[in-house]
This record gives structure tokens, C-alpha cells and sequence, in this order.
DNA sequence: ATTAACGTTTACGTTAACGTTAACTTAAGC
DNA sequence: GCTTAAGTTAACGTTAACGTAAACGTTAAT
């Protein structure tokens, strides 16, 4: 019924960590796999919700803010209140992520940048100062 | 010579951290503020430097990294070899990047599915069960 | 039967990024 | 001259997210 399942070591593999962070992830009660006598067996659902922990790390989600956003996928919003502080909820982590979008663009264009003096450098120019030329208005 | 200048406090509003936050930054060899007596002034750049720093910090990145990033605007690469080695680490910065844009949009389609059940409840149909669908498949 | 490779619990250690007093100075206003 | 609002240094406290080590059980192969 469980599906197919993992041992912690496969999924600590997969996803590049160690299998102390696994069971750390378990004491915060971010996963709760099954057990087979003291083995610790994880279903599909555990790795998903590994894989999104992993996902929210990579941007800078605390394990707090992961386990926030995961849970918005699950239905324990019954009332209309619940569902409308939800959205609320939406709201605001779209603000948060587009901001993240907005200062990603950025830096991706200062690293075009970089490169181009870099490469400009390389073919012989005598370098020039790029210095902090990151619009000082606001 | 250095301009309009702003003390810590000025910098702790605009920025909306505390004062002890940009002490700490100064610590750790992240900005280096004017002096004047005791109080500390801070330029233009200083404030640049702190932009970068908070930007940074807004996508996940550790201080450390936020250094790295900002000194690849200065050009203390004069040969050939640093020059190669500084356009790896932009490579690399730009892939890291690019993911994280990756794991945002993910997310900003999660919400969107979120917002919509929501909103599909609000509106009285009977509540599905969202779960996690989040790709299974890698 | 013993090594090796996995698993387990318990518990103390570590690093980053500040928060939080405390104790003091300096300039401004009344 | 006293208060108030800024600034300062120094030092200890705190939280998150694990790392690391010890001591132990279980299966599989040699």
C-alpha cells in the first residue's frame, strides 16, 4: 500500500545530504516516514516533500517558511476565514518571490558585466575601472 | 571629497535593519565607514555596499557569498589567470542563479494552484483535495 | 566468527548573524 | 546644569541547521 519506498541512505544520495539532516528534517517533524522495526522506510510523499524542503532552501526559505508553504497545499482550511488569511498567505509569498526575481535579474545583469570587462580585458584592452556602478539612486 | 555622507542611524532607517546590523557588517569587513572623532560617516559607497549586502541576503546568500559577489566588481585582477578564474566563479554564480529563478517560478505556480482552490471554494463547490502533485517524477 | 555496510539513539559541538544588556561619551535643547 | 537623543565599545546570549562522535543493533559476505 505504501508504494514503492526508500532507506534514508537512497535518499540522502539523491538529493546530495547527509542522512543526519533526513532525521534532523524528522525531530522538526518536517517528514514522518514509516517504520519497519526501527528502520526508517520513506514513501514518495516524504521524498516529494524533501525535494520542495530542498527547493525553499535553495532560495533562502527557513525549514520553518518550507514547512509554511508546503502546508498551504493541504486542506486544513475548512471556514471561510481560513481560507481567506490563506490567500492572504499567497499573497504575500508572491510579493516576497517576485522581489527575489527582481534582485536575481539584477545580479545577473552585473554579472553580464563583469564578464564583458572581464572578456574585454582578456582581448587586450587596457582595463578599465568598473568600480560600483550600481545605479546609486535608491 | 566624500560627498553627502550619512550616519548609521540615517542608513538603519532606510534600510529598515538596526544599527547593530551594520556594526556587525562592519566587523566583518564589509564596509568601512569614515570616522569623524568617535562617529562613523558613511559615503555613497558605503550605502551601495549595504544595498548590495541586504540584495544578497534577500535571495539566501550568506554574507561570505555577498562579498564574493559584490569584490567581483573591483579589479584587483590583473592577470590572465585571475581574470579566467573570475569569469568560472561568474559562470557558476549565473547557474546558481538561474536555478533559484527556476525554483521561484515552480513556486509561483504552486501558489497560483492554491490561490485558485481557494478561491473555487470561496465561490461553494465542494473542496478538493490538492495534496501534493508537485511532479513526483524528479 | 568476524569484518563491513547499513541502520539506530543520544548528546554535545559548531557556525552564522545578529540581539541584548551594560557602561560610557558627546552634542543639542531648555 | 540637566535631560534627552544620538553615538560609542565590549561582552555575553540566542537561534537555526546541522556536524560529529559514541555506543549499539542487524544483516550479508568472506
Amino acid at each position: 500500500m505504501p508504494g514503492k519506498t526508500h532507506t534514508i541512505s537512497e535518499l540522502a544520495k539523491e538529493f546530495g545530504v547527509t542522512t543526519r539532516t533526513i532525521r534532523f528534517y524528522e525531530e522538526k517533524g518536517l517528514v514522518t516516514p514509516l517504520r519497519e522495526g526501527q528502520k526508517r522506510l520513506y514513501t514518495s510523499a516524504d521524498r516529494v516533500r524533501i525535494k520542495l524542503i530542498l527547493r525553499g532552501k535553495r532560495i533562502g526559505m527557513t525549514l520553518l517558511e518550507c514547512v509554511e508553504f508546503i502546508d498551504m497545499y493541504d486542506p486544513e482550511h475548512n471556514n471561510a476565514e481560513q481560507l481567506h488569511s490563506l490567500i492572504d498567505n499567497v499573497k504575500s509569498r508572491r510579493d516576497q518571490l517576485l522581489q527575489q526575481k527582481r534582485d536575481i535579474d539584477e545580479m545577473l545583469t552585473g554579472l553580464d558585466e563583469v564578464q564583458g570587462l572581464c572578456e574585454a580585458s582578456l582581448a587586450g584592452e587596457k582595463p578599465a575601472n568598473p568600480s560600483i556602478n550600481q545605479s546609486e539612486n535608491d
